[in-house]
DNA sequence: ATCCTCCCCTAC
DNA sequence: TAAGGTAGGGGAGGAT
C-alpha cells in the first residue's frame, strides 16, 4: 500500500516540478493538460536515451567483471557498486520483459515507464512487428486495440505496482485485460481483482454496476468516442462510491449517438473532470516534491553564484537518486568520468579551449553559421550583379512557380561520394563510429555503437527503411538496424557543396532564398515563361537534352519538370551529390513535392492536386507546423490529419487555439496556402553564441571563465559582422530538480530550467569585456548552484552597424522602414484575395472573430501586393532624437508624486498581496531567496490559486499601476533619460541605484515621490558635484515586464558603461576616470553612492522580500529539447 | 488599436 | 565516450 502511494504520489509530482504550473494547472483547467503534454514531450525524447543507459550499465557491468579499468583515476569497484546500488533499490522484477504502454494509464505513462526501466524492465515506445515486446500495459482496449493485442500478454497497470511491492514478478493473467471487459482500476482502492471468473463476469454487470468514473477512463472512454467517428457516448455520472471497478459499457463503440450532452458539452465536462484532478494531483505533488528535493549524494554545501566563491566543491559523485521513486538514474558512465577531476577539466566546458573544440564539432553551430553565410553570399552576389532580392512582381498572365532544391540525406550523401561500396547500405553520419568493439564478459564483441548516444546527423534512405531517423542517437539506431555503418562527418565538404549548390543557382533563377546548407528556393517564374518564349538564356543549353524526354506516363515534361531536371543534373556533376527538386505554386507547395520527389527526383505539385494530396498528410508534414500544434490539434480536435482536421475544426477554431495571425497561417497551410514570394532582403536583428553541452562546472570561478570565454565568442562574431548591440541577454540552463544530475544524453543538459535575462546598456558594444561583465551580472543575479548550470547563452540585440557612415540603427524598433512610410507593411508580403477586406481598424476587439493579418487564401487572382523595402531608421526614432528636453517630464514627475502621496502606506505595499502582485523586481527578489522560504511561498500560491477568480483578484489586488512606481533600469528609457536635463537624469540613476539595494525591503516597490518644483534645467558641465542626498527623485510607472537591474551593480560590473554625464554627477572627472584600471573605477563608484546606501539602509528591512511566485516562475520557463 | 517586451516554437 | 546552435516569427499581455 506504501508502495502503491508512492507511486501515485510521485507520479503527480512529475506534474508539479514546474510550480508555476501546478497554479496555473488550477487557474486555467486544460491549460494544465496542455503544458503536461509538453513536458511529455520532452521526456519521451529523453527517454530512449534513459534506457540506452540501462543497456550501457548492463554492457559495463559485464565487461568490468573481466577487465581493469584502464583509466588509474577511476575506482573500478565504482560502477558495480552503482549497479548493485540499482538492483537493491530496484528489485529486478522486470528484467526480461519488454513493456509497451496503450492508452492513458495511472499511474501515467511517464512514471510506469519509470518504474519499469528502474526495475530491469525493457521500455518499448513503440509496439514493433518483430515481437520483442513481450507486454502490454493498458486500461482498457478498444475492439479494434483488442484485435491488433490479440497475441500479446495484455496486462493492467496493478501488474507493474503489485510485482514491485512483492518484489517478485506476479503472474500476468491475473492482471490480463480483457477485451471489452475493460479496466481493471484497482489502484484507487486496493482491491485486486478477485479472480479470473469474476473478472469474466464482469463484462455482463456492467450497466448495473456503473457507479463510478475516474479521469483515466473518462480519458479512455473519450478516446474512443473520438477514434470511432467523431461520436461522443454520455459517460457515466462521476461518483464517489468505489465499490466497482468501473467497466466502459460495451454501448461506446456502438453506432447511434445517445448521448443526452451535445459533444461539446460532454468534453467540457470531461475537460473538467481532467483538470479536477490536475488540481489534487499538483497539490500533492509539491509537497511530495519539496520533501524530495534534496540530491542525495551532494553532501557539499550548497555553493551558490554571487554569495561565496570559495567553497570547496566535492567531485560530483552522484550516480543515482537513492529516494524512491524521485529520479531517472544518472548516466552512469558520464559520471564515473566526471568523478576524474583531470577528465572533467579536459572534456568539459569548464576546459580553457573547450569553445574552438566544441564550434568546430557542433553540427548545429555549423548548420546555423552555414545558413547565415548562405544567406550573405545570395545577398552579395545579388547585389554585385545588380539584382533585386526577393521575388518579382509578375505580370497578368505569368504564373508563379517555385522550386525547392534540398540534396537528399546530405551529409550522407557527401560521405557517400567517396564510399560507393556502402551506398546499398544503412549509412548515418555520426560522430561515433562503429569500427570500436568492447569485449562482454563472455569474451564477446560487443559493439560501442549500441549503447552511444551520439546523435546521427543525417541518415540515408536504406537507414531510414529501418525507421531510423535524422536526430536519433546511435545506440537507438543500432536497436532499429545493427548493421547500421556510421561514416564521419565532412564539414569542410559541405560547406564547399553548398557554395557549388548557389552558385549554380543563383545563375538560373530570378530570385533565390538561402533556405539552409543543403536547400534553397528559387523563383524561376519569368525564366520559364522566357524559356517557353524562345527567349533563350544560358538555360536553354540545359534544357536541351531534356526536351525530348518523356515522362513515365508518356506525357512530355513540361517545362518545369525540364528545368528542374535540368539544374540536378547540373548540380550532380558539380558535385557529385545527389538533389531533389519540388515544384510548387508557392513555397509550401514546393516543399511538399520535394517530399514526393525524394529520393533522387523531381516532382511538380499541381494545384489541382494539391486537396488530394493534402488530404492524407499529417499536419507536422507541413512546413513550420511542428509537435507542439500537433499536440494541441490532438488535444483540440482529435486529430492530427489535415483532411480529419478541415472536417473538424475552423479557421476560427484554429485562431482560438494558435492565436489570430498563427491560426489564420495554419489554416492556409492545410488548404495549400502560403506565401508565394521568396523574402527580400533583411536584416540580422540579433548576434549571439551558446553552449547547453558539456557543462558541468565546479565552482563560481569556473563559470565566469567561461562566460568571459563565451562572450569574447560573441564579440569575435561580431567584430566579423560589423555589428555592435545595445542590448544583451543571456540565456541560463539550469539541471531540473529532479532531473538526474547526470543526464541520460552523455554529458547532455537534461530536464532545465531556462532562464532569460537582459540589459539594455546606455550605447552600444561589441567590447568582449563589457559584454562579459554584462553577461555575468545577469547570470549571477541567478544565483544558481554553479555545479547545477547546463547551458549559457549570450546573444546582442538592438544591433547597429560599425561599419564607418552606417551609424543609423540597422533596424528600427518596429521593424518599419522609413520609406515604407504610408504603406502598410503587413500586408507587403501577402498576395490578397481579390475584393477582400483588408483588416480595418473598426474591426471588433473580438480577438478570434477579428481578421487576421494573414488575409485570407482563395483561388483567384491576387490584387498586386507591395514587396517590402529595405528596412531603415523608423520615423519613429527619429522624433526621439529630434526631442530635447522631453517637454511634460517634469509635470508627469510631479502628477506621479501626487498620486503616490495619496496612497496609504498599505496600500503601497499592501502585505497581504506580496505573493500576488506581479512586479518585476519581486520576481528577482523570489529567485535569491531561499529554498524553504519558496516552498512556503509556494504553498500561499497554492491557497490562493484554488481562488477561481485568482487571476482576475491579482490584478485587482495590486495597487493601480500608476501608484506602483517601482524604478528599475531597464525601464526608463535610456533615450528619454538623456533628454532630461542632467541633473535630473543623475537623480534617476541614483534612485535605481537606491532602489535596487533596498528593494528586500517590505515598501521598496515604492518610492517616495518628491519632484522639485524647480526642476534644474539643462546645466553646464561645469554643475557642481552633487555629494549629497538627492533631493529629487524620479519614477517612471512600473514596465512589468521588465527586470530589475541593479544600477550600481551593473554600473561595478561594467564601469565603461557609465556616461561622462554619469560621472559628472557622481562628482567624478570623467577623464580620469577613464584613465583609471577597472578596479579602481568600481571602488570610485562604489564610494561615491555610498552616502546614499548608507542613509538609506535604515529603510531596508530584509527579512521581508516581497515576491511574485506567479511571475516568477512563469519566467523561469521549463524546457527541453 | 497598436506597440513593446519576454518568451515559446520551429527549422536545419 | 560527445560536441543538444541559433535566428526569426509571432503570441500573451501590459503600456501607450
Ligand atoms: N536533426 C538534424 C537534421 C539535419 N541535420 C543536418 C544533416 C542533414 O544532412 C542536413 C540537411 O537536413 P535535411 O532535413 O535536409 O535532411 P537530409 O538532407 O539529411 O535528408 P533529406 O533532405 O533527404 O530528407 O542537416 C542535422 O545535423 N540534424
Ligand atoms: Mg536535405
Amino acid at each position: 500500500d506504501q508502495i502503491t502511494g508512492s507511486v501515485g504520489a510521485k507520479a503527480d509530482r512529475q506534474d508539479a516540478y514546474l510550480d508555476s504550473e501546478a497554479y496555473e494547472a488550477v487557474a486555467f483547467g486544460d491549460f494544465a493538460t496542455y503544458m503536461r503534454h509538453k513536458r511529455q514531450k520532452l521526456k519521451v525524447q529523453e527517454s530512449a536515451l534513459l534506457q540506452e543507459e540501462r543497456m550501457l550499465l548492463k554492457y559495463q557491468q559485464r565487461a568490468l567483471g573481466s577487465l581493469a579499468v584502464k583509466d588509474a583515476e577511476e575506482s573500478s569497484s565504482k560502477p558495480l557498486a552503482d549497479i548493485a546500488e540499482i538492483d537493491k533499490e530496484h528489485p529486478q522484477v522486470f528484467k526480461g520483459c519488454c513493456i509497451y504502454i496503450n492508452g492513458l494509464t495511472q499511474p501515467p505513462y511517464l512514471e510506469l515507464r519509470r518504474l519499469i526501466v528502474l526495475h530491469g524492465g525493457d521500455f518499448m515506445a513503440y509496439l514493433d512487428t518483430k515481437g520483442t515486446v513481450t507486454h502490454i500495459i493498458a486500461s482498457s482496449l478498444t475492439p479494434k486495440k483488442r484485435i491488433e493485442f490479440k497475441d500479446y500478454k495484455v496486462v493492467n497497470e496493478s501488474w507493474i505496482l503489485d510485482s514491485i511491492r512483492e518484489g517478485r514478478r506476479m503472474d500476468w493473467r491475473r492482471y490480463r485485460v480483457e477485451a471489452e471487459n475493460g479496466p481493471e482500476l484497482e489502484r484507487w482502492n486496493k482491491m485486486k481483482v478477485q479472480s479470473k471468473e469474476a473478472a469474466k463476469n464482469q463484462g455482463s454487470q456492467w450497466s448495473s454496476k456503473l457507479t463510478r468514473i475516474n479521469v483515466t477512463s473518462l480519458r479512455a472512454h473519450k478516446e474512443l468516442a473520438s477514434q470511432d467517428g467523431n461520436r461522443l457516448e454520455a459517460p457515466v455520472t462521476p461518483e464517489k462510491g468505489k465499490a466497482d471497478p468501473f467497466l466502459p459499457p460495451t454501448a461506446l463503440a456502438d453506432k447511434n449517438n445517445t448521448s443526452p450532452w451535445g459533444k461539446s458539452t460532454a468534453q467540457k465536462k470531461l475537460l473538467d473532470i481532467w483538470a479536477r484532478g490536475a488540481e489534487s494531483s499538483s497539490k500533492v505533488g509539491i509537497m511530495i516534491s519539496a520533501a524530495a528535493q534534496t540530491p542525495v549524494g551532494t553532501t557539499q554545501p550548497y555553493t551558490v553564484i554571487g554569495t561565496n566563491p570559495s567553497l570547496p566543491v566535492a567531485a560530483a559523485r552522484l550516480v543515482v537518486d537513492n529516494a524512491p521513486y524521485t529520479s531517472h538514474p544518472s548516466n552512469g558512465h558520464a559520471a564515473r568520468l566526471l568523478a576524474s577531476p583531470s577528465w572533467r577539466e579536459r572534456n568539459t566546458a569548464s576546459s580553457g579551449d573547450f569553445l574552438s573544440g566544441y564550434f568546430e564539432k557542433s553540427r548545429l553551430h555549423h548548420l546555423s553559421s552555414w545558413k547565415m553565410q548562405m544567406k550573405d553570399m545570395v545577398e552579395d552576389a545579388l547585389r554585385e550583379s545588380g539584382r533585386v532580392m526577393g521575388s518579382p512582381e509578375l505580370p497578368k498572365g505569368v504564373k508563379r512557380v517555385i522550386m525547392h532544391i534540398d540534396f537528399d540525406s546530405f551529409f550522407v550523401s557527401v560521405g557517400l561520394r567517396d564510399r560507393p561500396e556502402l551506398n546499398a547500405k544503412p549509412v548515418v553520419v555520426c560522430h561515433r563510429q562503429g569500427q570500436m568493439y568492447s569485449t562482454d564478459g563472455d569474451q564477446r564483441t560487443v559493439p560501442v555503437q549500441r549503447t552511444s548516444t551520439s546523435e546521427i546527423a543525417s541518415c540515408n534512405y536504406v537507414a531510414r527503411s529501418f525507421g531510423i531517423r535524422n536526430g536519433m542517437s546511435l545506440g537507438q539506431a543500432h536497436t532499429k538496424c545493427a548493421e547500421v555503418h556510421s561514416i564521419p562527418y565532412e564539414f569542410d565538404a559541405y560547406n564547399n557543396i553548398s557554395i557549388q549548390l548557389y552558385t549554380i543557382l543563383l545563375a538560373h533563377s530570378d530570385a533565390i532564398e538561402a533556405v539552409s546548407v543543403d536547400e534553397a528556393l528559387i523563383d524561376v517564374s519569368f525564366l520559364l515563361e522566357e524559356l517557353r518564349n524562345g527567349n533563350v538564356r544560358q538555360e536553354a543549353q540545359l534544357l536541351e537534352k531534356y526536351r525530348h524526354y518523356v515522362s513515365s506516363q508518356g506525357d512530355s515534361w513540361t517545362g518545369e519538370r525540364q528545368l528542374a531536371e535540368a539544374l540536378r543534373d547540373e548540380i550532380r556533376s558539380k558535385t557529385r551529390t545527389e538533389a531533389s527538386i519540388g515544384i510548387g505554386s508557392n513555397v509550401l507547395l514546393a516543399r511538399l513535392a520535394t517530399r514526393k520527389a525524394k529520393p533522387g527526383g523531381s516532382f511538380h505539385l499541381l494545384d489541382k492536386d494539391v486537396p488530394t494530396f493534402l488530404a492524407d498528410l499529417d499536419i507536422d508534414d507541413l512546413h513550420g507546423i511542428g509537435w507542439s500544434a500537433r499536440e494541441a490539434c490532438k488535444k483540440e480536435f482529435g486529430c492530427v490529419t489535415i483532411s480529419e482536421l478541415l472536417f473538424k475544426a475552423k479557421e476560427s477554431d484554429f485562431r482560438r487555439v494558435f492565436g489570430r495571425e498563427k491560426g489564420a497561417q495554419y489554416w492556409n497551410k492545410l488548404h495549400g496556402k502560403e506565401r508565394d514570394k521568396l523574402e527580400g532582403a533583411r536584416v540580422r536583428r540579433s548576434i549571439g553564441a551558446a553552449v547547453n553541452y558539456a557543462m558541468r562546472f565546479q565552482d563560481q570561478g569556473e563559470a565566469e571563465t567561461f562566460v568571459q570565454n563565451l562572450a569574447a565568442e560573441v564579440a569575435g562574431r561580431m567584430e566579423k559582422a560589423k555589428l555592435a548591440g545595445r542590448k544583451v541577454q543571456v540565456a541560463v540552463m539550469v539541471r531540473a530538480k529532479d532531473a538526474p544530475v547526470e543526464a541520460p544524453k552523455f554529458l547532455g543538459h537534461g530536464v532545465c530550467q531556462t532562464y532569460n535575462k537582459s540589459a539594455k546598456l546606455s550605447s552600444s558594444t561589441h567590447d568582449p569585456a563589457q559584454i562579459k561583465r554584462t553577461a555575468w551580472s545577469l547570470i549571477k543575479a541567478l544565483n544558481a548552484d554553479p555545479r547545477e548550470l547546463r547551458g549559457i547563452g549570450i546573444s546582442l540585440q538592438d544591433l547597429t552597424s560599425t561599419t564607418p557612415g552606417a551609424h543609423l540603427p540597422l533596424v528600427p524598433k518596429d521593424g518599419q522602414s522609413l520609406l515604407m512610410f504610408g504603406s502598410d507593411k503587413r500586408d507587403a508580403t501577402w498576395p490578397v484575395l481579390q475584393g477582400e477586406k483588408l483588416p480595418s481598424k473598426s474591426n471588433t476587439s473580438d480577438g478570434a472573430a477579428q481578421a487576421p493579418k494573414t488575409v485570407r487564401f482563395d483561388e483567384g487572382a491576387w490584387d498586386e501586393a507591395e514587396t517590402p523595402l529595405l528596412p531603415g531608421p523608423s520615423l519613429v526614432s527619429f522624433q526621439r532624437r529630434s526631442l530635447s528636453p522631453a517637454p511634460g517630464a517634469e509635470e508627469e514627475l510631479a502628477q506621479l508624486e501626487v498620486e503616490y502621496d495619496r496612497m496609504e502606506p498599505q496600500s503601497r505595499a499592501p502585505v497581504d498581496a506580496q505573493y500576488m502582485v506581479p512586479t518585476q523586481m519581486d520576481q528577482d527578489v523570489l529567485a535569491e531567496m531561499p529554498e524553504t522560504m519558496r516552498a512556503q511561498l509556494k504553498a500561499a500560491m497554492d491557497k490562493k490559486a484554488a481562488d477561481k477568480a485568482s487571476d482576475a483578484e491579482r490584478r485587482r489586488d495590486q495597487p493601480p499601476v500608476r501608484s506602483d512606481v517601482t524604478l528599475t533600469a531597464s525601464q526608463i528609457d535610456s533615450a528619454t533619460l538623456d533628454e532630461l536635463p542632467e541633473s535630473l537624469r543623475k537623480e534617476i540613476l541614483r534612485e535605481l541605484a537606491e532602489v535596487s539595494r533596498n528593494n528586500l525591503g517590505p515598501r521598496p516597490p515604492m518610492l517616495p515621490l518628491r519632484v522639485a518644483t524647480k526642476s534644474p534645467r539643462k546645466k553646464p558641465a561645469a554643475a557642481s558635484p552633487n555629494k549629497t542626498l538627492p533631493k529629487h527623485k524620479l519614477v517612471s510607472p512600473l514596465k512589468k515586464n521588465q527586470p530589475v537591474i541593479d544600477q550600481v551593480t551593473l554600473w561595478i560590473m561594467n564601469p565603461d558603461m557609465l556616461k561622462d554625464t554619469d560621472l559628472r554627477e557622481l562628482g567624478v572627472d570623467a577623464e580620469y576616470y577613464r584613465a583609471l584600471p577597472a578596479h579602481l573605477q568600481r571602488e570610485l563608484i562604489r564610494e561615491q553612492t555610498a552616502a546614499v546606501q548608507k542613509s538609506k539602509k535604515a529603510r531596508a528591512k530584509p527579512a521581508s522580500k516581497t515576491s511574485d511566485m506567479t511571475r516568477a516562475e512563469k519566467r523561469a520557463a521549463e524546457t527541453q529539447r
